[in-house]
RNA sequence: UGGGGAAUGGUGUAACGGUAGCACAGCAGACUCUGGAUCUGCUUGUCUAGGUUCGAAUCCUAGUUCCCCAGCCA
């Protein structure tokens, strides 16, 4: 009687749907091919780990492959600079496009042929409009435009001009290829869109062989249908373009890819257009594409987000076609679930403060032992070693202490992490300042490993490190990198870049982190207990002297208390 | 006053005519040698107005709001 638990059946989002729909359909003869098209002007952020993460992941999921295919077909803007740190970004998140590595600059001479076609047809023009005419006689959103005075030139004369146009006779922008459609379309796209301009440009792969270069229109769905794609997924924008390019295709009897739109991601505290992030980059606001404040695959590289996590986050944040703000949190916590379970387990002290155990014998070492990762018995324990002088974080003392501080202050008897109970006793000040400058404590030895063996309790558990033993290290704190959640809420005329988060990027030198971390491997991460997960600087870090970047701190539900105890009692 | 899209808690995302679920955030508690992790519990939602139906987030009608489009960028 009792039905037995229904299986899971996971939910699909609705590009899973159609693509389901078709294989039950048999649409593609069970074949899916999609693509990841990404122009090679920037570096790849986390907005194209989305698209990524769909186009390969869905066609891990339906049994087929996926595409890498540059669409290359602006040089003014592009690079191969750009071109390799996109196939590394690529693999670094784990994806593969084994042999199928594709540019929309090797379509060029084909692409050609099939714009002769469409003149023989035709269906295009060349135009010999400036852009300024072009722009009036498009019309506007509510007018419809007017016909082009070159629209009705013979094939032949536009036969002879295009290859003359391609020969390179005439000067950039004077002239262009256009389809012939509608110029009283309501969709713009549709009126008479331009197919080729004139750029006397050096393409990063083609050189200087060609002066006349496809715009997006043109070349991308001819590319899509070349590669025999199934599902060409592309970004909400691309809507408005999907009538031109079943147009193209279907005037050309071509094999015709299904265009299918999602909404592109946004994050709260970032900015996601390669504009404002190039921007950002020439105008030294970072410190490159690689700066862990960017949103770029790069800058999270560098940071220290695991890739997995980056793929978790984005299967967390689904894909529809509604416009959505992710908080950053999400991001976050994705970053933290992963690392909980990886990252080992460190002592290290930021902001140092002196601690001497006055009752501790002067020269002795005592080897205690810690676990590397409480989550994970495999990843085993070390030695930590203890000595009469310390260091505790600052913040983990308070001469005078609010209500409900577990940790340091005088008179408190407190736990040193795998060490001992101290408690402490006097502290010491500059006379001048009046700043702490070093803590008196005693230790109760019997409390070695940091049971007591009566059974006492203590609030606060502190890390600490060995003075003498510490190695100095820089840690990079980082935070988000705009004031405001929402940068399309900057008011019109107001610089974005205004609203620059100016503690985004907190230098620490001299913390103390312990010995072990000397030999710490570029590109590693840890978690420095209590505060956060740290990643070996790859760039700047020089043996022995590490350089760490905060990738996540960890949730603070003390800071959280004393906000609120802040808020509340003023 | 054109065309194309989208509207479900604070933020995302499910539910495909039959109990509005999940995640993040928030709040409260348990546990803890990380104020971490983990575990409980809780608050908050179907854009509006009509209609169809035993029953509507879902279907119909009208409206509202938001996004995209007037590059020889992609």
């Amino acid at each position: 009687m009792t039905q037995p638990s229904t299986p899971e059946t996971p939910s699909l989002n609705f590009i899973q749907e159609i693509m389901a729909a078709d294989r039950d359909a048999n649409k593609w003869s069970g074949r899916v091919n999609t693509r990841f098209p990404p122009e090679p002007n920037g570096y790849l952020h986390i907005g194209h780990a989305k698209s990524i993460c769909i186009n390969f992941g869905l066609a891990r999921e339906f049994g087929g492959v996926c595409n890498l295919r540059f669409d290359d077909t602006n040089p003014t803007k592009e690079d191969v600079e750009y071109v390799d740190s996109i196939m590394h970004d690529v693999r670094w998140l784990g994806f593969d496009w084994d042999d199928r590595l594709y540019y929309a600059s090797d379509y060029f001479e084909q692409l050609y042929q099939w714009a002769v076609q469409l003149i023989n047809k035709g269906k295009a023009y060349v135009c010999d409009l400036t852009g300024d005419e072009v722009r009036e006689h498009r019309g506007t959103l509510t007018a419809p435009g007017k016909n082009s005075p070159f629209r009705d030139r013979s094939v032949a004369e536009n036969l002879d001009l295009f290859a003359r146009m391609k020969a390179g006779e005439f000067p950039d922008g004077s002239r262009t290829l256009r389809a012939k459609i509608d110029m009283a379309q309501p969709n713009l796209n549709m009126r008479d869109p331009v197919m080729y301009r004139i750029l006397k440009a050096e393409h990063h792969r083609t050189g200087n062989k060609w002066c006349i270069y496809a715009t997006y229109d043109w070349a991308h769905g001819q590319s899509d249908s070349i590669e025999r794609i199934t599902h060409s997924i592309c970004t909400l924008e691309f809507e408005n373009h999907r009538p031109l390019y079943d147009w193209y295709l279907d005037e050309l009897d071509l094999f015709h890819p299904q265009q299918i739109e999602f909404a592109r991601l946004n994050l709260t505290y970032t900015v996601m257009s390669k504009r404002r992030l190039l921007e950002l980059v020439t105008g030294n606001h970072v410190r490159g594409w690689d700066d862990p404040r960017m949103p770029t695959l790069a800058g999270m590289r560098r940071r220290g987000y695991p890739p997995e996590a980056i793929r978790n986050f984005c299967t967390k944040i689904g894909v529809s076609k509604t416009d959505s703000m992710i908080e950053m949190s999400v991001l976050e916590g994705a970053v933290r679930d992963d690392l909980n379970k990886k990252a080992p387990r460190v002592l290290g002290v930021l902001r140092p403060l002196k601690v001497v155990i006055d009752n501790y014998p002067e020269g002795q070492v005592d080897e205690l032992e810690a676990i590397n990762n409480p989550e994970d018995e495999s990843m085993g324990t070390r030695k930590l070693p203890f000595a009469r002088e310390l260091y505790i974080e600052r913040d983990d003392f308070r001469e005078d202490p609010p209500k409900g501080y577990y940790r340091l202050s005088p008179g408190k008897e407190v736990r040193l992490r795998y060490a001992y109970f101290v408690t402490c006793k006097s502290v010491v000040k500059d006379p001048k300042t009046g700043e702490v400058t070093e803590l008196h404590c005693t230790y109760d030895p019997a409390t070695r490993g940091g049971a007591a063996p009566d059974g006492r309790k203590v609030q606060g558990t502190i890390h600490w490190v060995s003075a003498g033993h510490a190695i100095d290290a820089e840690v990079r704190l980082y935070d988000y990198l705009f004031r405001i959640p929402d940068l399309a809420e900057v008011p019109p005329g107001e610089d974005y870049k205004s609203y620059i988060n100016p503690e985004s990027l907190v230098v620490l030198q001299g913390c103390k982190l312990e010995p072990g971390l000397a030999k710490a491997e570029p590109g590693s991460r840890f978690q420095f207990e209590r505060q956060g997960y740290f990643c070996v600087d790859p760039v700047d870090s020089k043996p022995g002297t590490p350089v760490f970047n905060r990738t996540v701190s960890l949730k603070d539900s003390w800071a959280k208390i004393e906000k609120g105890q802040k808020k509340k009692g003023g």
